[in-house]
DNA sequence: ATCTTTAATTTTGTATACAATTATCGTATT
DNA sequence: AATACGATAATTGTATACAAAATTAAAGAT
């Protein structure tokens, strides 16, 4: 993942095409599979096709949008394999940020992981949809407080790029309140084991967490 | 990582810009933090300026340029601490792979990983200087084929945008004859756990062998 | 001499025009 | 009616021109 270069607050049109493009992915404005043309949005921010066409390929480099030959951008498509791939991949990679993680995070970073933790348990409680969202938010910085307590860099970019995907909204999110309850439970349990400093623990438990949100079952999205 | 979409075999300027790029980066043609200016390369390969900024962008996403904003392209720097962490990871991804590649690799890649282990101790034991990059490129497609053999494509385009900044030609590239002499055994291991379809043998001898070729004394480079 | 400041040049960022390619739609043919 | 074909339109690929920014060079002050 390449999430810097042109993005600092820059107000460059590159940077404001990669945002309006990213959000609108993310919100699910176009649906999977459509084409997304350069001059299409070009005049809905107002600049020419250059910026926009920039910006739709770093948005393909991002994991966000293919691009194909002379064929333009769209959204990117992932089948169960494909998300199976990347859970196995994610809780490796973030299982292995964890047991470093626990060596050293700081006590500011626990509170914030606290903070997150009952975030996450109100939202979850009341259950609506909304909520949902707010849970989604709150879990990416729940895991990225982590893995950027590992220092590694890298990791944390590997795991962006990997994460991305997944993130796009997905219609038909159901919800398993079991499994968000299990869900609520890691995250304190994870706490606990960094607080400790026990890296098999963090480690071991991290993994179960992230393996657990994917089980195969289809209509259920999978889990913070 | 994204290998893809811009590289068929296409003959389209873009294309041809980012095979220029990156072999003269790869050569070590541009010092690291020496400018790359678009206008330059436009001209050594008759395209205008605009297919070379999308290569340049597209290496850069690839892992072998940064470029800053109103400051263009220079080939990457890093620093043994990166180097670390980029072995650290690739040691955790690739034993990963070769765990999952023990249980279904073919006949037919075992016996291109011990032509390629062969070409390699051969090249090791004439030791000249034009054999070391025989070596490495045939200790690249090794480790490739092991990774495509555990069927996860993520994977392999992950572990390759860790591994691209480290293919950088360096100068001062000096061996150590030992070190040289221990990874060809470990090929040869690798091998055998492969073929043994012992998943835990597999993982834990690629790991060695990765962890191993990055031990951090100076001048001296990693190894295959 | 060294360091600031200012003007020059160079280089990147964006817009626009046109070429090349692909997609769309109507028509003809079986 | 279904399919193949061809003209038309839409879209991407590249070149060029100009604007904006950064780098370099020069001039001036300390």
């Amino acid at each position: 993942m390449t999430m810097n270069e042109l993005r600092p607050h820059s107000r460059n049109a590159t940077t404001r095409a990669y945002d309006f493009i990213k959000a609108a992915v993310m919100q699910g404005d176009y649906r999977v599979g459509g084409r997304i043309t350069e001059e299409l949005i070009a005049e809905q921010i107002g600049v020419s096709r250059t910026p926009i066409r920039q910006a739709l390929h770093k948005l393909a480099a991002d994991g966000f949008l293919v691009v194909s030959p002379n064929q333009g951008a769209r959204v990117i498509e992932w089948s169960p394999q494909d998300g199976a791939e990347i859970t196995n991949l994610r809780a490796i990679l973030e299982s292995f940020g964890a047991g470093i993680a626990a060596g050293k995070i700081s006590q500011m970073k626990l509170s914030r992981l606290e903070t997150l933790a009952e975030k996450m348990e109100v939202a979850a409680a009341t259950g609506d949809k909304r909520a949902l969202e707010s849970i989604t938010e709150s879990n990416s910085e729940f895991h990225m407080v982590i893995i950027n307590a590992s220092g590694n860099i890298r990791l944390a970019e590997v795991i962006a790029s990997l994460a991305h995907p997944l993130l796009i909204r997905r219609r038909f999110s159901g919800f398993a309140p079991a499994r968000l309850q299990r869900s609520m439970a890691h995250h304190r349990e994870i706490i606990d084991a960094l607080r400790a400093g026990d890296t098999s623990w963090a480690s071991a438990i991290v993994k179960s967490h992230i393996l657990a949100s994917q089980v195969a079952d289809a209509g259920t999205t999978r889990l913070p």
